[in-house]
RNA sequence: GGCCCGGUAGCUCAGUUGGUUAGAGCGCCAGCCUGUCACGCUGGAGGUCGACGGUUCGAGCCCGUUUCGGGUCGCCA
């Protein structure tokens, strides 16, 4: 190492000098983000992870051999050693945090070369994602990717420290587990040494951490590498971190909700200086019918209002029937939307809501006072006016109809129009972080693909006390001590209070259909696990990615995620997935359909 | 699996109605320059217009297929 460096120890980093240090001998390491050669005169600007500091390159008080200097070029990594001075007066470059000093040089050392590289370094310019992706060890190099990264080693460390402030302790859990059925698509991993079986990826460590409540770990948490194998979202990668934990000895959601929140206020408070306040609580079932989503953005309003008594007893079939038939006639008033939205684009929103799984949509315009639709004839005038009164609608305004025999259909397509509506409009503040809770998550959701009720959250969420004795008779009637955190329209994180008598379990087993047998085979040493003395618990889990998307201000997952994968869920960088040798292929008992290894060459 | 958008120099992009030798900025190479900071000036290199096929006298441009990248629906307890 000495030899390589001349001895050359660094002083600070770049973006660390001050004047402090004037006037002395330093060192500076880095690579070389900029030159401007004078021939005789070379400034160049020498940056790492804190920043840029500006050398010159003197010939005349140039100790070294200058022809090194002649010879430098962008992303050489050198180290440098002279004296840290003031700049002159109109030599001060306001732009930069160091714009002030710089270091005249008396010696420089190449460390290491560099070709040109395939894109430029600088904040101006963004390259597409695959050229950066593929380069993603250079792109990082840029300070918008860098700050991300170092942005999320601020929020680790206080998560960490907020932790073992409260007494948790973290705790590993293993990457190799076992496959369950419920939920996302698990990646697979080939056992060599058991032919026939396999190995799953975390979803989360949600068994692991219910088990070590048991073990007496009593509070847990873990920054968790998770893996769902479904396909990609600008919010979504298939693999992904979560902050899991978990405590014992809670029975109300509230103890967990509470320090969660403090610990959010606290990453606000400490990276970006924002106040989140006290995060208000919503229902479920109120955030959707106000919503139409159970992660709502609470930043803008087009809240839903239903008007489902006053359609039932309107002549147009369609909405009578949707009301008959056990759904709903909800709307939205688009305030002052009226002139903004041409015919064409009012039937662009028609096409867009079809594209959420509705029907259809119709609109009332108030392009005067008076409401205006062929909508109009189907109800009487004082339906209208009770419509016009729930809404506020007045002069400019458009009001939006979606009727289904489906609520779900409803909510969702009038919560998706929403979104849509609010981004066309830039009706958005940017500048606002809503974070809010959502409490009372019904405990089970009919799947209509499998004609039976499953669980909304997972199997081992406990139901509200009162609402246990309809677990096998009204399962829709039950409710969850689950609760999610949401912010500015994003799933952040959620949790729940966990069953932990071995009774209400199998129940809850029973409840969604799952015989003895096939729960011995999944869930038998969980559930034998819980015989042995299980203390209440409940716990959370947060996605780390997104919550640092968020506070950088970004909507895209990648950007905070030092190797991403891309939307076919590979990894640009390696170039993973790959073809393997038959050999290995063979090791792990797999026939594959068709060999495609040759191919690789 | 479906739908939408895109691929032109190393990078970011322009390219008219289908018409001569496909352009710009940055970067790169060479030279000049002692206070620049997006340094400047002079000169230069660099292109299978993603690929294949079709239409046409003629295709970067039109059509089809395909590939790669992005967004989205399904999916994501």
């Amino acid at each position: 190492m000495l030899d390589i460096l001349d001895g050359l120890e660094r002083t600070k980093f770049c973006g660390e000098f001050t004047t402090d240090d004037l006037d002395s001998e330093v060192v500076a390491h880095g690579w070389v983000a900029n030159r401007r050669d004078f021939g005789d005169l070379v400034f160049v600007d020498l940056r790492d992870r804190t920043g840029k500091l500006q050398v010159v390159f003197d010939r005349s008080k140039f100790l070294d051999d200058y022809d090194k200097v002649d010879k430098l070029r962008n992303e050489f990594v050198i180290s440098v050693c002279g004296k840290l001075v003031k700049r002159e007066e109109d030599t001060i470059d306001p732009k930069s945090k160091t714009g002030y000093i710089e270091i005249r040089a008396v010696k420089m050392k190449v460390l290491a070369k560099s070709l040109p590289i395939p894109f430029q370094i600088n904040e101006d310019d963004s390259p597409s994602d695959s050229v950066r992706l593929k380069y993603r060890y250079l792109d990082i190099r840029r300070d918008v990717v860098m700050q991300k990264l170092l942005l999320r080693n601020e929020i680790c460390k206080i998560v960490r420290d907020f932790f073992d402030n409260n007494s948790f302790i973290e705790v590993e859990t293993p990457i190799l587990g076992k496959s369950t059925p419920e939920g996302a698509r698990d990646y697979l991993v080939p056992s060599r040494v058991f032919p026939n079986k396999f190995f799953a990826l975390p979803q989360s460590p949600q068994l692991y951490k219910q088990l070590l409540m048991i073990s007496g770990i009593d509070r847990y948490y873990q920054i968790a590498k998770c893996f769902r194998d479904e396909d990609l979202r600008a919010d979504r990668q298939p693999e992904f971190t979560q902050v899991d934990m978990e405590m014992s000895f809670v029975d109300k959601e509230e103890q967990v909700m509470q320090i969660t929140e403090k610990l959010f206020v606290k990453i606000f408070k400490d990276t970006i200086g924002y106040d989140l306040g006290t995060l208000p609580r919503i229902t479920y079932d109120e955030a959707m019918s106000k919503y139409g989503s159970d992660k709502p953005d609470t930043r803008f309003g087009l809240e839903l209002v239903d008007i489902s008594d006053l359609a039932k007893d309107c002549t147009l079939v369609p909405f009578k029937n949707a009301v008959l038939q056990g759904g709903s006639v909800r709307v939205i008033n688009g305030k002052g939307m009226f002139e903004k939205l041409s015919r064409t684009e009012l039937e662009k929103l028609v096409t867009f809501v079809k594209g959420t799984g509705a029907p259809g949509m119709s609109y009332i315009t108030f392009e005067e006072d008076t409401p205006k639709s062929p909508l109009l004839k189907f109800f009487t005038k004082e339906q209208i006016d009770e419509i016009i009164k729930r809404t506020n609608a007045t002069k400019g305004d458009v009001i939006f109809f979606v009727a289904d025999a489906k609520n779900k259909i409803v909510l969702t397509a009038l919560g998706k129009l929403r979104l849509h509506l609010a981004e066309k409009f830039d009706l958005i503040d940017k500048s606002k972080f809503n974070a809010l809770w959502v409490v009372d998550f019904p405990e089970f959701e009919y799947s209509d693909e499998e004609e039976r009720f499953v669980a909304l959250h997972h199997p081992f969420t406990a139901p509200k006390d009162d609402c246990i004795k309809y677990l096998l008779t009204s399962p829709e009637k039950v409710y969850a001590k689950a609760y999610d955190i949401v912010i500015n329209g994003y799933e952040v994180g959620g949790g729940s209070i966990r069953i932990h008598d071995p009774e209400l379990q199998a129940k809850m087993f029973e409840a969604l259909g799952m015989d003895d047998k096939k729960i011995n085979e999944l869930f038998g040493f969980f559930i034998e696990a819980f015989k042995y003395g299980a203390p209440p618990h409940g716990g959370l889990a947060f996605g780390l990615d997104r919550l640092v998307m968020l506070l950088s201000g970004s909507s895209d997952i990648k950007s905070v995620i030092a190797f991403p994968k891309i939307q076919t869920s590979a990894d640009l960088v390696m170039e993973a997935p790959d073809f393997v040798t038959d050999k290995q292929i063979e090791e792990i008992h797999i026939s594959l359909i068709k060999n495609n290894s040759e191919d690789k060459i």
